[in-house]
DNA sequence: ACTATTGTTTACTCACGAGTAGATTGCCTT
DNA sequence: AAGGCAATCTACTCGTGAGTAAACAATAGT
């Protein structure tokens, strides 16, 4: 094995350079995307934050489009996993509903998370959008499994699925567009307290 | 008075026919706006979908800023309106709520409504966006104090004003995102339950 | 009839930003 | 040593779409 310091790289150094520039590609791309809007980034503002050029970006992202849909990709996959996760955990289907939602809820605050709720599917081109699309609605079905076999269970109130998928998700996307991460309150207790709030109601008890 | 059918306009019909002009205008645009998204849309399209030619648009609608503000503007209004109504209505802070939270939905199902979701600050520019967010902050104030009013007659229950507003706003505000106006339910009705799920909450009573 | 005003068009300008060509450098393999 | 590949740059092209200039038409007011 050669010296930890070699200033020479193993293959598997070089790839693994690769893609931490590609993430860092990524991150400072959804940044940007998130603050200003996607069609307000040029990527030349991208390159230019990282202290590199445009084609660079192109190097390692085949163009525009695509980075969007790879950061919209690592949003929607940290949702999947929630929605794994809950899967995987036991209780009953109202506690893994909750678990579920408040990890949503969280992503949500997230840059990738944030990424996701704030794109229209109109800004990517057709064949994107169709995976954009794809992947929502895979979410949306994991979220009313999750509702149906808390109603089957009994732990839920009986409800129209689909529209309570809907209220849900519009309640715990908005984050993405209020939330500040400087705000004093830690994502992980807002998530909570408006799981709380969904599952709880505004009417008193 | 002139014959009704003459030709010739009176300033009155003047006026009124150059007010039609300009909302046709509006019309077409934030249809447009909601569908393809605002970037996407050129104002090409727009004058093209009227048969007329873009310079006509600039005649009424100073530039495309100026018409994107001018259909959140309309959308922020009839839901201010919503909560104007709510407040001369009477009632506990409960009913006026659900009054005001069912309208809120319906306008996020309309043409305007859909495009103030829909629209991201930033795609205004600097005074236009200041505009904008200042007339969203008097729809959540006006929320919150309906809130606070319920919670003060103990026709709510207590919690976090400012995140249940925000969630709420979440929960109706989704609608401008995924309604279709071609599906079975009519918008009156999926805000009856929408609202309805939100005062319940999803754990059973 | 003459002039001003309003509405509308055609035919432009101009900037911006996505995407590319091609050169350059340096490491890695044989 | 030589050729190849990876990473990066500078310097372009080129389409698109916002916004405008200037002309033309119709109507209104005097």
């Amino acid at each position: 094995m050669p010296p930890a310091d070699s200033p020479f790289q193993s293959p598997q150094q070089r790839s693994k350079a690769r893609a931490a520039k590609r993430e860092a590609v990524l991150r400072a791309a959804v940044q940007m995307f998130n603050e200003r809007g996607f069609h307000q980034t040029s990527l030349d503002d991208v390159a230019a934050s990282l202290g590199i050029s445009k084609p660079t970006i192109y190097h390692y992202l085949g163009n525009k489009d695509q980075v969007l849909l790879e950061c919209v990709t690592i949003g929607l996959s940290q949702l999947l996993e929630a929605a794994e996760q809950a899967r995987q955990t036991d209780g009953n289907g109202a506690q893994r509903l909750r678990l579920f939602l408040t990890r949503y809820a969280q992503v949500n605050m997230d840059d990738f998370g944030r990424c996701v709720v704030r794109t229209g599917a109109e800004a990517l081109g057709p064949d994107s959008r169709a995976q954009f699309q794809a992947l929502k609605r895979k979410i949306d079905s994991a979220m009313r499994e999750l509702i149906e076999e808390g109603v089957a269970d009994g732990s839920l109130a009986p409800t129209n699925t689909k529209l309570l998928g809907f209220a849900l998700a519009g309640a715990l996307n908005w984050p993405g567009r209020w939330h500040d991460p400087q705000g004093e309150l830690p994502p992980a207790r807002i998530a909570e307290e408006l799981v709380t709030m969904l599952a709880q109601g505004f009417l008193p008890r």
